[in-house]
DNA sequence: GCCTGTGAATCCATTCACAGCT
DNA sequence: AGCTGTGAATGGATTCACAGGC
């Protein structure tokens, strides 16, 4: 029964692979998954998929497997997606734009529910119903107002850290940065910042390309 | 003197990661750093930079830290960013828009060189000098042809594992994949795939919101 | 005194292997 | 027979702590 000790920060990556495997399966109309099939789908080993699964509940059938609408239930209720999440994004450009448009955000309950920019040409132009951009001043009024809980980063890197800044000011306690500086939280007020730096990820490739010849 | 003998992903990752840092300081016109200043810079601890780098050599000067001219030079030695990197990437939406337009990229050797859509009304269209998107049917000859050595897939997810398949097909043993699924690569044929899922991070992000209340 | 490089110790994560349920 | 749930074993990665050089 869902122990609190020590979950492995791995382990929750996973159980969100997890989620969209257990999605799609479900849409094609499987009702039942095996640990052993839902481990070879995300590429892990089997036992890895129990032990994640066992750090939350017991959710299978001995000798049958999971049923898979009922695990995702589960899912969604270990990962908080079973309730809508506000978020704010500030840098309107291509990647900014990108993000709003992805449908997969919506459909797992993230809400843009703010867009800010620092170009004055961008103010005041509409993204998609509802969202207008706003400029980068209003950040503070606007997160109190819209209760904003994660703040999206998309500047250019130049201003990523001072961004930062300004959304921990504004209240905001979760970032998610896509400029490719590592964002540090000022210190003390215990922000939660994911960098998704991909840059890095492209490092890692030339690197293992080169051993290979 | 660069031991072979097993380096961890995660040390790859972060050296990745200090060569950020390292750039951003040597702007700067900071000459010197110590381990215990880099780390803090990047969120590490100051014995894992020591350890990470100790894999590849021996960089720094004790009493005094590290050269950062020499010290930069090393990790590009390091993850090969000292040569071009021949790139393709398939789906010139707003997320292939953005990654183009990325100017980092190109600072770090990263090179599009082709550009591929599957929207005919796309097809002609230049995004940049010498950059103009082709159908989709033409990577395997183009792949070849330009030497792309790593595919980027910008495609929505529901093409994306085909659009992996054809990469393999046409060659290429590297892909960097965007969509929001896990792209697995044709067994056997030993192609890297690092998939940049950020629904992932805000699942993490929601996740330990939710425990701090 | 300052700071690196690194074996040893610790911590964390993955995998094995099997008891137990259906 | 099939498959889960989990302690025990293994394997990796991080951190400690200190010898050694500037």
């Amino acid at each position: 029964m869902v122990r609190e000790t020590k979950i492995p920060g791995a382990t929750i990556e996973r159980i969100a692979l997890y989620l969209r495997s257990l999605e799609e399966l479900l849409d094609k109309g499987v009702p039942l998954i095996s640990s052993d099939k839902l481990a070879s789908l995300c590429g892990v080993n089997s036992a890895q998929v129990r032990k994640d699964l066992s750090y939350f509940g017991e959710f299978g059938v001995r000798g049958l497997g999971y049923e898979i609408h009922d695990l995702l239930k589960a899912i969604r209720g270990i990962l908080a997606l079973d309730r809508p999440w506000r978020l704010g994004i500030v840098g309107v450009g291509n990647m900014g734009t990108a993000l709003i448009r992805h449908e997969k955000f919506f459909k797992r309950g993230y809400r843009f529910v703010a867009a800010f920019d620092s170009d004055p040409e961008k103010i005041g132009k509409k993204l998609v119903h509802n969202l207008i951009i706003q400029p980068m001043s209003e950040i503070k009024k606007v997160a109190g107002a819209l209760k904003i809980e994660i703040g999206v980063i998309t500047t250019p890197s130049s201003q990523a850290q001072a961004v930062a800044d300004m959304l921990v000011d504004a209240g905001i306690r979760s970032i998610l940065n896509f400029s490719p500086i590592q964002v540090r939280p000022p210190k003390g007020k215990g922000c939660l910042v994911e960098n998704v730096d991909f840059t890095v990820k492209l490092d890692n490739l030339a690197y293992h390309l080169s051993k290979i010849h």
